[in-house]
DNA sequence: CGGCTTTGACCCGCGC
DNA sequence: GCGCGGGTCAAAGCCG
C-alpha cells in the first residue's frame, strides 16, 4: 500500500482570503512554517512567499500568494503533507481537514510577509 | 544566546 | 542554442 505519499501531487489545495471576509486573518494550520524564499512573479503580477514546515519529518510546504495592490487577498497554495500531527495539541485524535477552525494565532502571517509587528 | 527572519545570487528547466 | 523565469539555498541581522 502506498505507504509513503506520492510526491506526484504538486498542488494540495488552494484557498482564497480576503480581507472584508476574515479580516487580516490566515489560516494559521497550527504548524510551524519557515520561510524560505519570497518573490515577485511578474507573470501573474503577484508576490509569491515560498514557506515550509520545520519539522525534519515534514515536507509539506505551504505558498503564500498575493498582490502588491491588494495584500489583503491572499491566496494560500498547501503543497504535500504532513506526517506530524498539529502543534496545537488539543485532541490527539484525528484532525479533520473539513474545518480548520483554528483559532491559534500564533503564527501571523501577515506579520511576517507583510511586515512585522514592530512595536516599542 | 538562540532562533527565526530577510535578501541576494545561483541553478535548472523549458520555450522558441 | 540561448534566454528567461521560477525556485531554492546560504548568510547575515535582529528580536525575544
Amino acid at each position: 500500500m502506498a505507504d509513503a505519499p506520492p510526491p506526484t501531487a504538486s498542488v494540495e489545495i488552494e484557498e482564497e482570503f480576503d480581507e472584508g471576509s476574515n479580516l487580516l486573518s490566515l489560516p494559521e494550520d497550527g504548524y510551524a512554517w519557515k520561510k524560505y524564499g519570497q518573490k515577485f512573479i511578474k507573470n501573474i503580477g503577484k508576490v509569491r512567499s515560498y514557506f515550509r514546515c520545520q519539522r525534519s519529518d515534514c515536507t509539506a510546504k505551504k505558498r503564500a500568494e498575493w498582490s502588491p495592490s491588494n495584500v489583503a487577498n491572499v491566496r494560500i497554495i498547501y503543497e504535500g503533507t504532513h506526517s506530524h500531527a498539529t502543534e496545537n495539541s488539543s485532541s490527539s485524535s484525528s484532525q479533520e481537514a473539513t474545518s480548520a477552525s483554528s483559532v491559534a494565532n500564533q503564527y501571523n502571517l501577515y506579520n511576517q510577509v507583510f511586515g512585522r509587528q514592530n512595536n516599542t
